[in-house]
DNA sequence: GCAGCCCTATTACCT
DNA sequence: ACAGGTAATAGGGCTGCG
């Protein structure tokens, strides 16, 4: 038995049971780029049981008690007294350590009847992860292991087997993985009949591309698809992806191959455990042992520019694919496409084009993902399906523990609003040299000024009495200033982290994979930060704080204000301001000044994040149109920037706005969309026009019958599900009004249904084009009849000018 | 029966 | 399924008319 000490990259862990004992599974790679398990046999399942207070004496008497709840199948094996801290807090807590993992939760249940058990902790940790955190393993990073070499195993698809004699340690400065092995995949469903049914509609295409550059289509064979499965099956195994990415894939792609694989009575062995087939798993992804099954949807959510998200709308925004230059296919004609011979080669390439979108995205955005996984410690596939509020908390899980900290647990509560941030009424107008200037990351650093945080709340003010405390503005809750609470010290570590990495970027080259790596891990960071505030106030945050939170709003409240006061001391106009950023007259002394006093009086930085030639502002908040210095327009809140405006209305006042800020005459503005509208009439008449203009979107944010108003795009979500096809929650529905009478509602119509000399003009006029455009030009005296009409309306337009 | 008003439901934006 | 603040549309109930 030769012990050696090997380093691995870690791509996933979990855990198996063999007869009692349960064995930690690592999924790796080693520094010769051999696949590779390593095995832990020595991991046992456990959880902590608080003492009261009361009882510190009766300890012993209550070990017992715990003991005895032993069971044979999985044994208590230990009840050892430990020192932690709970909420800052030192307390005693009872480590009950078990054999099988599943048996923590029942015991659990036991131990917390025990009378002196105040409560049960980390009870709902699960076990890979509970192995991982308590011996400092990061996904996607390299360790250091002692091991004894097993060779191959037929139930592991890798190389060997180590089983783990001892775990070293990270090592920090090895930061680029192995070569690794990626492949993208997209499948193409039949579907004459809607939506397609697993039982009944066949996989007809399986392309994959693999970053050796390969790209490989399965085909059905007319609809029979058993051979598809075949070949995609037998090239997974033979190519053996470390990362398999998808779009939609969670979703879509994979839960239609288990079905269907289901369904013809394949097994989907695919995976690198041998029997274990892809399954459902945590935060909604597939879980495919041994590799990290990674859906780009998950990314494609954080875009907010990308108002559809579909495969080619991400591709054209992220440049990884311009739409023009790709076959494009509407998802519900792909069955014609199949079945039609001449149009056959254009779905293939469609699959292509699809499948190299694909790999191109997951290039863009695999860094971050292989960032927040080795950063929060949650191995990549569930931390890239995970929302933001669940990867922070697996990151303060980690911090918790090595703080020596118990980790709460997620209780029901019921949900408290509290007042935010403070939104100025903008002046109305146009108003010429405006800067915008920022707090840097007001929320954090007020929460690491004031040492903000559920361990360092003072319920009791008398504490005060004795030691320094902060008091929010507002509010009046209290915040011990010392020791550093939790919040505090982890803020402090991510940005210090970030700040190191920004420090290493500057001497790499721009286009370098460390640089690229570095610039994915600070973003990763930047964001883990920036979510601390809004996970406090989160009901469902295992650290949950609505004091801590209303405070943070408080004091970022009274910055603001004293902010406001500073600027118009020094004869700065405020112009508008929205949380943390501030509009002001651009007078560079006075900036440079004002900046100073805010640093010295506030104690945050402030920052100019933008300088507007000109900037113009309706009565609204949140809504603002500028033009920088080289030209470029900014539309912020306006239709132009939203998802669930028509296209048209969106790209004519986007026009109009560029007109209005640039030459400052809205006539010219008003004589565009003249010219516009009547265009747009013609070509409707004639048909000419694109049905996508017209077509607006808007997500199905709830089951269809829960919804107690028959809004247009719950309509037309019906009419799908009427035509077959389905309509889920998150969905987004496409639709167009279209010519009639009575509601709009009962003229909406999804729009694929729709011809385009169909669409009702008057309503996309009436009630989106004149509405938007006049959104901004309202504000020069242009009414809707100025925009209508002809001749006559010209007339008065100029009456009303001269 | 319906115009006009008001309130509510709904969605997506901003920071 | 990280927060609150905000704008805007369409549905739908109600009033009052005649």
């Amino acid at each position: 038995m030769k012990v050696y000490e090997t380093s691995v990259y870690i791509l996933d862990v979990s855990y198996e049971v063999h007869g009692s004992e349960p064995q930690i599974i690592i999924w790796g790679i080693d520094e010769s780029g051999r696949r590779v398990v390593l095995k832990d046999k020595r991991f046992r399942p456990y959880f902590y049981a608080v003492l009261d207070p009361t009882v510190y004496n009766r300890a012993d008497e209550i070990a017992q008690l715990i003991k005895q709840l032993s069971r044979p199948r999985s044994p208590i094996l230990s009840v050892e007294l430990l020192e932690r801290k709970y909420f800052g807090k030192p307390i005693k807590v009872f480590k009950v350590v078990t054999l099988i993992p599943e048996y923590v939760r029942e015991y659990r249940e036991e131990v917390r009847k025990i009378p002196g058990i105040a409560e049960v902790l980390e009870a709902d940790i699960r076990f890979a992860l509970r192995y991982m955190i308590d011996h400092d393993i990061l996904p996607n990073t390299w360790h250091t292991f002692k091991v004894v070499e097993k060779g191959p195993n037929q139930d592991y698809r890798v190389d060997t087997v180590l089983e783990i004699v001892d775990v070293g340690s990270r090592i920090e400065e090895k930061i680029s993985p192995p070569k690794l092995r990626i492949m993208a995949f997209d499948i193409e469903v039949y579907n004459p009949r809607g939506a397609p049914k697993p039982n009944r509609d066949p996989v007809i295409i399986i392309a994959v591309k693999t970053s050796e550059g390969v790209l490989k289509q399965f085909l059905a064979e007319d609809k029979n698809d058993r051979k598809l499965f075949k070949e995609f099956i037998d090239f997974v195994l033979e190519y053996d992806p470390d990362i398999i990415v998808g779009y939609n894939s969670n979703r879509f792609d994979w839960p239609y191959l288990i079905d269907r694989a289901k369904y013809l009575g394949i097994k989907l062995d695919i995976t690198r455990r041998r029997g274990v087939e892809p399954k459902p798993s945590v935060y909604g992804h597939i879980s495919i042992p041994g590799r990290l099954n990674v859906d780009l949807y998950d990314f494609a959510e954080e875009i907010p520019e990308v108002k559809v998200k579909s495969l080619d709308e991400v591709a054209e925004y992220l440049g990884v694919m311009k739409k023009s230059e790709r076959v494009n296919i509407p998802w519900y004609e792909i069955f014609r496409y199949w079945d039609d011979p001449k149009l056959r080669p254009l779905l293939l390439q469609y699959s292509r084009d699809d499948v190299e979108a694909t790999y191109g995205i997951a290039e863009k955005f695999l860094p971050f993902g292989i960032q927040l996984a080795s950063i929060t410690g949650l191995p990549m596939d569930q931390v890239v399906a995970a929302s933001v509020g669940f990867r922070l908390e697996w990151y303060l899980i980690r911090a918790a523990y090595k703080h020596g900290e118990l980790v709460p647990n997620r209780v029901e509560r019921e949900y408290e609003p509290y007042r935010g941030a403070i939104v100025l009424e903008p002046k109305r107008g146009v108003h010429e040299n405006i800067a915008v200037l920022d707090f840097s990351s007001m929320y954090p650093s007020i929460m690491m000024k004031y040492n903000i945080g559920p361990d360092t709340l003072v319920r009791d003010p008398n504490e005060c009495l004795n030691t320094k405390c902060y008091e929010a503005p507002d509010v009046g809750y209290l915040f011990r200033s010392d020791p550093p609470g939790f919040f505090k010290s982890v803020l402090e570590t991510l940005v210090r982290a970030r700040k190191a990495v920004r420090e290493q970027m500057k001497s790499l080259p721009l286009d370098s994979p460390e640089y690229r790596l570095l610039e994915a891990r600070q973003l990763a960071l930047k964001v883990l930060a920036n979510a601390a505030y809004g996970y406090m106030g989160w009901v469902g945050a295992r650290w949950y704080c609505r004091e801590c939170a209303e405070a943070v709003t408080a004091w970022g409240r009274e910055t603001m204000r004293r902010a406001i006061e500073i600027a118009r001391s020094l004869g700065l106009k405020v112009i508008y301001g929205d949380t943390d950023s501030l509009f002001v007259t651009y007078d560079k002394t006075k900036i440079e000044e004002f900046i100073k006093r805010v640093e010295n009086e506030l104690g945050l930085e402030i920052k100019v994040d933008k300088i507007y030639r000109r900037v113009f502002f309706t009565e609204a908040k949140k809504r603002y149109i500028g033009l920088t210095e080289d030209g470029h327009i900014d539309v912020v809140g306006f239709e132009a920037v939203r998802g669930d405006w028509a296209e048209i209305a969106k790209e004519l006042q986007e026009k109009v706005a560029d007109i209005v800020l640039k030459t400052m005459d809205h006539r010219k503005a008003v004589e565009f969309v003249r010219k516009a509208l009547e265009e747009l009439r013609r070509s409707v008449e004639r048909g000419t026009a694109s049905i996508e203009k017209f077509v607006i979107w808007k997500t199905l944010t709830k089951p269809i019958t829960a919804y107690e108003v028959e809004a247009p795009h719950v309509v037309a979500a019906k009419h799908l599900i009427k035509m077959g096809y389905s309509v889920d929650v998150g969905d987004k529905v496409g639709y167009v009004i279209v010519k009639g009478g009575g509601k709009i509602s009962e003229r909406a119509r999804p729009y694929i249904a729709v011809d385009v000399r169909d669409i009702d003009l008057d309503y996309y006029i009436e009630h989106q084009i004149i509405p938007a455009v006049l959104r901004i030009l309202e504000y020069f005296g242009v009414s809707d009849k100025h925009l209508k009409g002809v001749g006559k309306a010209r007339k008065t337009l100029f009456e009303y000018h001269k």
